[in-house]
DNA sequence: CTGAAAGCGCTTACAG
DNA sequence: CTGAAAGCGCTTACAG
């Protein structure tokens, strides 16, 4: 349609066949220099360029990998994509985003889409929804097809037999803990709004194993956080705070702000947060840096070397990427 | 590959033509009810579905839309793809999204690669840069080619003949100040970190329209544009701020804070910002809400449209889509 | 109602 | 070195 210019119209303009212009365009060794030239410069006098679907078809490759996200509006997802996009753009593959908005109904949907033909490989990370059913049947039979698939950031328990990528969660949260303790504080809080979300759990998990006397709120209404914060600040003993992700960071800073606490001499904070924004903002909150981008480009990275068949007998490999801490105005 | 299951194998295990079995599967007329029946139930049996690559060549159609976002750590424009993807999944097409990372080269390389044949149509909004060298002819290139594209958000002044979908910048910045002159602000300033967008232009202009005594902090580099907030503040006379992108928002948040002076009592602030972190954050800023998904799905829904050929002869369209105020706790 | 044939736009053994 | 033929997996006039 676009493209009325095809191998025929140039074969026939040029009066040779089109396997002749075919093998010349793919710089073929059978052809002579000379035709070569008089084909590319009709070509590109022509404006040529090949139906990409037609040589999908005859490849029998896509060319496309799809990817599943969670929530696109979730920073940390942004980023994730952005270093997907980078690591991928650099090569043949094209990525056809999908985003799951944390329905594993949706999820399967894509992941149905993918498996029919339309991707040579997947990036997926579950839904909430997958996370808490714990239903993974959809992901196993991408395996049974034959596409390769990885899995970042929240990882089942249980190993599917997929590479993963992903960070130390529970390490990070020991890490925040050691940092907060340092700093003197005496009665340290965690605060979550993803208390059934794997990584909420890890989070969780290395925050308990600490502490003796652990003080966890955990909700995942935000207005019961909220709330529940609140009441816990009152109390006026915790001078410390580890939230286990954005939305209870920025709970947790609200409410010792609106109390009129000082941060760092009377309380601290660490949580996660999106970098960009927290740059500018006031306070600048100690955060846990992920390192999103380098999740996504680990990621990309790991299915390539599948596609490319460089792993082929070699059993699924599970990336744990290092976080990092960056101390902001919430602690000192 | 995947799918070993064809319509020649289907066709083989029953003994009929290829023809028979492509025309069951796709419901013809023409076909026998007990045959189809017969067809179908093999199909389902054996998990067969279509090469979507060879019905594509076969239909000369794509059913990919092509999407070239500038930055998608963008808030703006994560929710802006969350609208069109909201609205092309439930189409019949595919999104494809790539990233300019404001870069002009980058979006000339999307473009091309569209304009390949590899997509039915596409939804942009132009890099920063291109948007300074008002270089438009590789847009322009994509119309000789007949390719439907739809510009969003940053539409520049020379009308290029595409359908357009954004927002009223100019009016919006209006409204903000009537908001504030109605709170008594005497001495409104504008403080921009993007100068040189179209958007950012359109809303300066808006603000110009209302005062003879304009304050205009402008700056693209964002530590030099804190300075001079931070400056301008101490001067001690501004008792209202309109921020003109989500930067300048929380660099004037910030600066406000630092300087403890007191939102609304001693001065207001109306900005632009990420609403679902605004909500958790304190203060809560007040902001000019774009309905990023709206102009999402209206862009969407212009370009399947002009896929349907619904717009045949209809000339572009310009879309301009109503902002609201939230108001917040920076004014009152 | 069914099937053989042509074709979508390519690539690639194979012959010459 | 060039080209005819087959094929990638479909669809759709056209014959029968």
């Amino acid at each position: 349609m676009k493209n009325v210019v095809s191998l025929k119209s140039l074969a026939k303009e040029l009066n040779i066949s089109v396997s002749t212009v075919s093998k010349s365009l793919n710089d073929s060794e059978e052809i002579s220099e000379q035709t070569k030239e008089r084909v590319k410069n009709l070509a590109k006098l022509r404006g040529y360029s090949p139906n990409p679907i037609a040589v999908r078809l005859q490849k029998q490759e896509t060319m496309q990998i799809g990817v599943v996200l969670p929530n696109i509006e979730n920073p940390f997802f942004a980023s994730v994509l952005k270093g997907i996009d980078e690591f991928i753009s650099a090569s043949k593959y094209n990525i056809i985003t999908f985003f799951s908005n944390e329905s594993l109904e949706r999820e399967k949907e894509c992941l149905d889409y993918f498996s029919k033909g339309n991707v040579d490989g997947i990036l997926i990370c579950i839904a909430e929804e997958t996370n808490k059913k714990k239903t993974f049947d959809h992901i196993i039979q991408i395996r049974q097809k034959g596409i390769p698939l990885v899995l970042f950031d929240r990882i089942p328990m249980q190993p599917l037999g997929f590479d993963t990528v992903h960070v130390n969660d529970y390490d990070s949260i020991i890490s925040a803990y050691d940092y907060l303790e340092e700093k003197k504080c005496k009665n340290i809080a965690f605060v979550s709004s993803i208390p059934t979300l794997i990584v909420g759990r890890l989070r969780e998990d290395g925050y308990l194993s600490k502490t003796t006397k652990p003080t966890v709120i955990a909700f995942e209404k935000l207005n019961e956080l909220q709330l529940k914060v609140q009441e816990a600040l009152a109390e006026g003993n915790i001078d410390g705070l580890i939230a286990a992700d954005i939305e209870a960071t920025l709970i947790c800073s609200s409410a010792i702000q609106k109390r009129g606490l000082t941060f760092a001499k009377q309380i601290s904070l660490i949580g996660y947060v999106n970098a960009a924004q927290n740059d500018l903002s006031y306070p600048k909150i100690s955060y846990i840096d992920q390192h999103p981008k380098e999740i996504g480009k680990q990621t990309a990275k790991m299915l390539l070397l599948r596609l490319e068949s460089k792993l082929e007998n070699i059993a699924a490999s599970d990336i744990i990427l290092n976080t990092t801490i960056t101390i902001g105005e919430t602690s000192n």
